[in-house]
DNA sequence: ATAACAAATGAATACTTGCTCATATATTAA
DNA sequence: TTAATATATGAGCAAGTATTCATTTGTTAT
C-alpha cells in the first residue's frame, strides 16, 4: 500500500492547505535545488573541506596537499578532480607540477560565514 | 607499497616546503573541519534542501511537507529527524500534528548566498 | 473501550561514495 | 634512449545513505 500523502488524506490534516499551493509556487525550482544539493555535497567531505581550507591560504601543488593532509597522492588527486569538475578549483601546470587554486570567489565567503556560525554555537 | 607523500620524496617537489608548516598551523583545526563537513552534508541532499527551502517560507507539518515534496511520509519523517539531530529544524506539537520550523538563524543566510551564487554562474 | 489519523521508527535494500592499489600519462634530466 | 618524478585514472571494495515497507506510538473523536 502506498504511503503517498495524496493517497492518505486530502484535507484531514490541520495544515492550512490553502496557501500550500502558493508555497509550492514560491519554492525554489527543482533544477536549482539539485544544483544547490550538489554544491553543498562538494563541501560535505572532510578531505575536500581541508583542501578548500588550505587553498584559501594559497595555491598549492598536489604533493603539498598530499603532505598537508597526510593522505595518499591518489586520494587527493581524485578529490581534486571532483572539485575541478564542480568548478571550485582550477589548475595551473608548471613542468611536472600542477598547482591548484580556488576557482570560485563565493566559496571563501560561504566558508567563513559557516565557520563563524559553527564556532559560536 | 604505501603511496604516502612522505614516503615518496621529502624535498623533490617544487612546492615551497618552507611555509607549508605555517599553513598547516594556520589551517582550520580538525574538529571544526569535521563539523563543517557534517553541516554541509546536511544540505547535500535534494530532499533536505527542499525541506529547508519550504520551511524558510513558514512552519509546516509533516503531512504538508510530504504533500509539498510529493514524497512518502516516512521518508520525510526520517529526513526531519536527521535535520533535527543537526539542530537545523525544531518541532512544535499540536495535538496529533507536529509542526516543523527552522532552528538555525544562519541557514537562511547561507541558503540565500548560495542560491544567488548559483544563479549567477 | 474502539477507530481513525499523524508521526516516528527499525529493518531491508539498492545505490552512492571515498579510499587503495596498480597502472598510465606527462614532463624533465641524464 | 632510459630513469626519475608528478599527477591522473580505472577497478575494486568497504562503508555509508536515502528510500520503502511494515509496524508502533501518541493523540483525538466516537
Amino acid at each position: 500500500m502506498s504511503q503517498r500523502a495524496t493517497d492518505v488524506c486530502e484535507d484531514t490534516c490541520g495544515g492550512s492547505d490553502a496557501d500550500l499551493v502558493q508555497i509550492k509556487s514560491e519554492m525554489t525550482e527543482e533544477p536549482l535545488i539539485q544544483d544547490m544539493a550538489e554544491w553543498f555535497k562538494a563541501l560535505s567531505d572532510p578531505t575536500r573541506v581541508k583542501i578548500i581550507s588550505a587553498l584559501i591560504k594559497r595555491e598549492l601543488c598536489v604533493h603539498d596537499l598530499s603532505d598537508l593532509l597526510d593522505m595518499g597522492q591518489s586520494a587527493v588527486s581524485h578529490q581534486l578532480r571532483y572539485l575541478r569538475n564542480m568548478r571550485m578549483v582550477k589548475r595551473r601546470k608548471v613542468g611536472k607540477t600542477v598547482y591548484y587554486s580556488l576557482d570560485d570567489s563565493h566559496i571563501e565567503e560561504i566558508f567563513q560565514v559557516t565557520l563563524q556560525h559553527l564556532k559560536h554555537k
